[in-house]
DNA sequence: TATGAATGAGAGTTCATTCAT
DNA sequence: CATGAATGAACTCTCATTCAT
């Protein structure tokens, strides 16, 4: 279960680095942040507890390090999608797409993520902890950010009816990350992806 | 500061249960249920640390206490807009207004019960917390239940377009907590519940 | 073992903490800072673990409070010694006297002070750990001051030949705390004080 | 930078041995015995953490090996200048000059060794432990007992007044001891050293 | 020989919970 | 009822030491 991709070096390079960010990823999405402890991580990781500490300075940043490690390539299919030579909506029906790919694959622990957040460098934390966060505000509005722009684009070229953009976007974020969360989302992405942005795109009024 | 209702009885009674109780409600809004410590509650409450557990058997049997009491009235205000004698649509704006004023009031409470919720009763925790999580459960599940009743009221009316109520249901539910959550609902939550309602009555795209 | 006084109030009042101090004195003068564990305070000190965290935020300060509580009625000694209405070379015998019973009585937790002392306070450590260094700098600065200032007294009314007093008064004091490191100290305690200034009389002193 | 002397050997024969033992000079100087850590150590003397282990023991033998080693040429010069054939106050200044030369060059290092000396081997520690106190303990007595044996000597030619040398021979190494810790002694320790013994000897020398 | 990834015993600290007063 | 001193299980993190390469 490697979650970005195997290293493509030697077999072993890196393995108990891995071990530890995927049985992170299992038990972070299992129990929340808090909940979750570095004994548990290591008994699925099949390291001992100072390994942990040999890759990552603690528990925030561990945590920091996965979700980086899984959010960046995440972050360049949307900007490939946003600055595609395709029509606004077509481009919307792909990041609607994307993204609910992206909550569906990794919910559990987006969710803990989005809540943490709040917590992270709130009181007399580290610094790095108020960096997490800045940097995890700053991944939710490009994601969000790709939309509005998206519908910008789509009100300037006149196919989409003129509106708050902001709030849209955010509307449209938040539905989508709702149907993942509910796992709503069986096999078929895309299925899905069109039912969202049929009720966005037409409304549920008949006319 | 009587979150819901200040006690009928006598000046006194269960002063201190009142007192903890809206200290609760105010840190574990601010730092969430794990960040929350008991000291932190007892000094706003200006209470013994023995008199937290006089009134609750734990930690989390406050925090479900404290969600119980918030979330009664706001029920039976559901209840009575579902069984109201008004249109489908009327009812529709009637709850979004609700469910909006609820959750832009309560909503840094909800979104730590919102999380927690899957924590508790996880493991091999008491059964107690099993009880907590399925009441949650049921909570929102009896909110969303009542947009979707009057979905599929509307539908049988003709007056929505037929569509899957359940996921349309769950949709316009996101949309209102997103809105809450990001603090976009101003001082006049009715016109933000009417921007809601508009956007899924008549979707975004031009005609 | 109450250090430094009885409480007059009640016979169990701070007893706990009175015993936790009374243990870390055993450990901490038998171990020095490092080797000393929370673990074998509480067993000798027959307390929870936790209870030494109600009452000293935590092991360094422990180790200060405790310094502070034994030095201050020594403090208090030696101010009365110097500004007593006697002789320069009594006040000198006077407090060789005191300085050789306190560092007879508590050499052993005092030589680790003054090796933690360095320690304390020099890296990213908390700013309270560089307050305490500060503090015990100036203890160790007011014992040494007041020998010199007696010297610079007997130099002023001509019993003490003129000499480097900053120098003989750390002589003086290493001497001192010396012999009762090494354990030259017996039941007389005056008589030891004897031979440490004749020592130094014959040497200092105008003929 | 050897401390001692270079190896005679081959240019690279125990260069790395030499490395580490410089560069825990350096650290246990600084940090004293538990504050320093063998990460430290090794990233000042360039190596890796093995080859710590390939040379020394463990981190007390290190420390242990580090001291003999820098004692030894010291304790040599003790021995030739307590036989020389010169006068034992001639000797005695001699004594008090390499004493004090010897701790201030590395009166940090003595420091921490003085304090450590005392907890090892003090419990169920290891054997080796012990052997090491003992070593380290004589090494202190050998240090005091060539003072004390020219104080004898001259006792018994008539140029010193008859004392308790053991005690005497314990000052003068406490006075020495504290100049050179307390950073007393500049340039020129022929000097520094002509104070300590001018001191004593008007105080113990026969009139 | 030199290396450094892996390890785990052990330490300090937190905090929900209890219970005698 | 109200209190808060006492408690210890649980948790994060450190670091000396090992050993396969």
């Amino acid at each position: 279960m490697a979650l970005v991709r195997d290293s493509a070096h030697s077999e072993n390079f890196g393995s108990k680095r891995r071990q530890i960010l995927d049985a992170a990823y299992i038990v972070f999405s299992r129990k929340g942040f808090h909940r979750t402890t570095i004994d548990e991580i290591i008994a699925i990781a099949d390291t001992g507890k100072g390994t942990v500490y040999n890759y990552f300075v603690n528990k925030e940043q561990l945590f920091y390090t996965l979700t980086q490690e899984i959010s960046q390539p995440f972050e360049a299919d949307l900007e490939r999608a946003v600055t595609a030579d395709t029509e606004p909506l077509d481009k919307l029906r792909r990041l609607v797409t994307l993204i609910l790919s992206f909550y569906t694959k990794h919910g559990d622990l987006w969710r803990v993520l989005m809540h943490e957040m709040r917590g992270f460098g709130n009181d007399g934390y580290s610094h790095i902890s108020a960096e997490m966060r800045d940097k995890y505000h700053s991944f939710f509005k490009r994601t969000i950010g790709s939309i509005e722009q998206v519908l910008t684009e789509g009100i300037a070229t006149g196919v989409i009816r003129p509106c708050d953009t902001v709030v849209t976007a955010h509307g449209m974020f938040s539905v989508i990350a709702m149907m993942a969360f509910q796992k709503y989302v069986g096999e078929d992405a895309e299925a899905a992806a069109e039912r969202v942005t049929e009720t966005f795109f037409y409304g549920i009024v008949n006319k």
